[in-house]
DNA sequence: GCATATATGTCAACATGACTGACATAAATT
DNA sequence: AATTTATGTCAGTCATGTTGACATATATGC
């Protein structure tokens, strides 16, 4: 593997403007939008910046097992709503069925989770992790949580409280935000 | 659609255990982490959940134009420092030069970017956008920044300031971290 | 100046995870 | 009895990542 992170903290001597030109002029134009649309920029890449690392880690372990992000999902939120049907794990997803099917069929196979037939409702297929799936479930989330609670603790309470409020105002649905109420308290 | 989130508070009648028994069970149990590690999962879902409407938007666009993902990041990286080298996008992007080949030549073939060969060091590819990237840049980062706004404005500037911190400490690398050092003041 | 390292590009093969479209089955609902 | 809903499946395609091998031009170190 090309070790493109050793180019990371020497940062490209041969890279004389990285990073200032645009700003730098727009903020000696005096533009009184500046310091706005460099927070919404900053706001823009700290999202990518975060979710590209908080990926990284679960996806080297999902690999060692031949699987890919797209199980980790379906674990993840099998082992959030234990029992939880198929319909629900696609609404969450936002993903096609077929996209889901090929995934689920493999963690069937695989042993990671079980299928149950609804009581009510008998066409419903309810979802819930095996032994080994929840197993699986608590090593790779476990890397995800030892992260948030780094950035949680270093940040402080406060701080928590701020994140809360800006991500829930990035979640497009009212039925999405309603997921995080009466929880915390 | 399916209103999979009346089964979130209880409803449902088809999924009685649908959402609530592993967190109730720890809470009854006493269990001290129960709101630790309910606060974490839902930190998890909350980059979920907030990532997936982030790109939602732009991915619209970015289709009508038979364009994916990963040309909006390297339109929005290029836009966000001009002049920028092939070595530094790598770098950020965290993919390999041939990955970002594919996209970077079909870029510059539909006339988004342009190469400008370095002075001082000749070898390196300097990259800009076009007019016409510049103009995409700008219809796909609006529909990200308009979101952001929204979600700042409601949230209020100590909330953003938290959402800041949390952000950065989730983020691995010192080198990402310190893109955004002094640059808000 | 020669050897080596670096920045970039390119060919080829492959895996993953998304998509569309069409069709099938069983069970619930009207 | 007709329709809708929950789920599954087959087949094809596309976007985006990967590895490995190799090529070229330029810069740098001795």
């Amino acid at each position: 593997m090309t070790d493109i992170n050793s180019s990371k903290r020497g940062s490209s001597p041969s890279s004389p403007s990285l990073g200032g030109d645009r700003h730098r002029s727009a903020k000696a134009g005096g533009n009184p939008l500046f310091l706005r649309d460099e927070e919404l920029r900053q706001a823009i890449e700290l999202l990518f910046y975060a979710y590209r690392d908080f990926t990284g880690e679960p996806d080297i372990i999902l690999a060692e097992r031949d699987l890919g992000r797209a199980h980790h999902r379906v674990i993840y939120f099998v082992g959030r709503y234990p029992g939880m049907t198929v319909s629900h794990l696609l609404d969450i997803l936002k993903i096609t069925k077929q996209s889901l099917s090929r995934v689920l069929s493999q963690l069937m196979a695989e042993g990671y989770i079980r299928q149950d037939q609804g009581q009510e409702d008998r066409r419903q297929r309810l979802l819930t992790l095996t032994d080994k799936g929840a197993e699986l479930e608590r090593l790779l989330t476990e890397t995800q949580r030892k992260r948030i609670a780094r950035a949680y603790r270093n940040a402080g309470p406060e701080a928590v409280e701020g994140f809360r409020d800006v991500m829930l105002g990035i979640i497009s649905g009212d039925a999405d935000r309603a997921r995080f109420e009466n929880r915390g308290e």
